[in-house]
DNA sequence: AACGTTGGTTACAACGTTGTAGGAATGCGG
DNA sequence: CCGCATTCCTACAACGTTGTAACCAACGTT
């Protein structure tokens, strides 16, 4: 039923090769015999068989996005430019929800490598860069965090500047009393520890000091994960007055649970977040937070990628950087 | 740098065929030969190229699943479903991202078919079945709507009775002039039409006749589009009580809208979606909707497709309901 | 003792494609 | 009209895997 070179070169006459040379756009074929083989191609509606085409080449055209959970919406927007920038190298992208998990991670950067996969961009939530072996000389592009260094190529952004950033803004509005969702609870996720960071900094730059009982650890990055941080702070009699999230979708669940404990946003607290996801911008209220340049970190991404495919296996990692805004709404007006 | 069967045969002082043999769980192979062969494979870290295996068996192990958008968090949820569904069959899915345009749906259909995919789920939006040209007997299973009947296995969601259910909710809280957000404005949106139509036919039961003013169609189903329908409704002068929208960021966008416009929900507007994403259950108010069984979709469609690639090629199209639930929160309380 | 049976292993071909090497036809300058 | 380059095309091998057929050894039957 489906049709093969052979078949296409049988039916124009001519050899195998040839329909290959035309199919590829190698330009020594005559017009008329070019034009017999693209009406052959047509009437047999043939299409190129890719595993084979693969086998002989030792690429396959696809490359892998492995992130924890498409339902976290930061992700998912990243993955839409993902697929964007790969298109403009005829790249196909293999999207692939590891489930943010170490094992489940390991396992996915372990036999995501099957030969099935040219390249791979990766944003681990759990791993580190060391645990990251099978790939076997795979080009492989880290995101979001600084994992590490000088292991692989990263693409991130200044997660410890613009938490500084936020809560000097936080502090410019007269808030003193801030809290900070999300903070790591082991030794995992880097990025929460460069927020914390940038946070503790800005917190001691205006001499208001680190004042433990207003720093929550969440398990997970969910709303529920907000929420209920948000209520164990209220509970705890910390008396925040103003609250940064370290991603959007814990800041909508601090933002749900301050609502049913009948404080308002931003009057009597002010909540941040990170990420500009889609949501925070139709929130009630809509949601004051960082954006990192999304389609820029994916777009530096690919680029890296095809830059080791293209051939610098051996060149040094790079670290490339993606600016972010901060972006004031109505949640801490 | 990477190894290959031969590899493998050579260090363990056997024949390639045993080697493939022992990867592939052939029972005939001495528990010494095994052991020395997966002594060898260790070793080597070999991993099998699955580009060669596939050319061979003529499969792939990857179906794909196509959809609109991720950003859409009903697809990102849908979409998580359908990789645990999958894995259980030992698949890998290609998660594709079409846009939604007809042409880029179109495109999605047919160049994903280049022997890449073993089958394929697709969600389309703006496509008939009948342009789904160009798969060549590559098993699919479509989602969401019924589209057309006959031409490829589908999985749905009783949008008719679901629509007309939630419709009914309404009226029986008292609510008499029920706005609807998402009604297709072109040929586009089968769920949308059969949507509409539920809700019409619980107008007609309870004897309130359609309002054409209450009827407003959005070119797409995010939230912006949700917002700018209902500050039209708002507008117009329509003076609805309840909104009930075509899916949830739709109600989200209208809920924002609302505020803006200094309404309260329920209390002025009852306000009702449907999918019953995530955020609204977090959503202030949270969100009354229609919650389809994504998983059981996501594993009906997986298992319609494993009975195709099972054998069954030619068997009647079949067409499978998938339960749904009407889900009342605080927006309509 | 000759026989089929089963277990364990191997050689070979094939999947559909493209790179390489080279052959046949054509064009051009002398 | 010869020699040489260029254009156009082809045959062949190879990519790494697995199905097929076939083989040898060991075994139990007759």
């Amino acid at each position: 039923m489906r049709h093969r070179l052979k078949d296409v070169a049988e039916r124009a006459g001519v050899s195998v090769k040839t329909v290959s040379n035309v199919v590829n756009g190698y330009p020594h074929v005559r017009p008329d015999t070019r034009a017999r083989v693209e009406a052959a191609i047509a009437e047999l509606r043939y299409r190129p068989n890719l595993s084979a085409r693969n086998l002989r080449k030792g690429r396959t055209g696809v490359i892998a996005l492995a992130v924890p959970e498409l339902d976290i919406p930061y992700f998912a927007e990243l993955a839409r430019h993902v697929v964007t920038a790969a298109a403009d190298h005829g790249w196909t992208v293999l999207i692939h929800p590891t489930g943010g998990g170490p094992e489940q991670e390991r396992v996915a950067a372990a036999g995501i490598g099957d030969h099935m996969i040219d390249g791979l961009i990766f944003s681990p939530l759990s791993l580190d860069a060391e645990d990251l072996t099978g790939l076997d000389g795979m080009p492989m592009v880290l995101l979001g965090e600084r994992v590490d260094h000088g292991l692989a190529d990263h693409v991130v952004i200044d997660n410890v500047t613009a938490a500084r950033e936020m809560t000097t803004h936080l502090i410019g509005l007269g808030r003193r009393r801030i809290a900070a969702i999300g903070s790591p609870r082991t030794p995992e996720g880097a990025g929460a520890r460069l927020r914390l960071a940038g946070y503790t900094a800005a917190l001691t730059e205006a001499g208001l000091g680190y004042d433990e009982s207003l720093v929550a650890p969440t398990p997970a990055w969910h709303r529920a994960d907000g929420a209920a941080a948000m209520r164990h702070l209220l509970d705890s009699g910390a008396r925040p007055d103003a609250v940064f999230c370290f991603n959007d979708t814990l800041a909508l669940g601090a933002l749900r649970a301050l609502h049913e404990a009948g404080l308002r946003v931003p009057g009597d607290v002010a909540v941040a977040g990170f990420d500009d996801i889609e949501d925070g911008r139709f929130s009630v209220p809509t949601l004051t937070t960082v954006a990192p340049d999304k389609e820029r970190i994916a777009r530096l991404a690919v680029d890296l990628l095809a830059g080791r495919l293209a051939g610098d296996r051996d060149a040094p990692p790079r670290e490339l950087t993606a600016p972010h805004r901060l972006t004031p709404r109505e949640s801490t007006a």
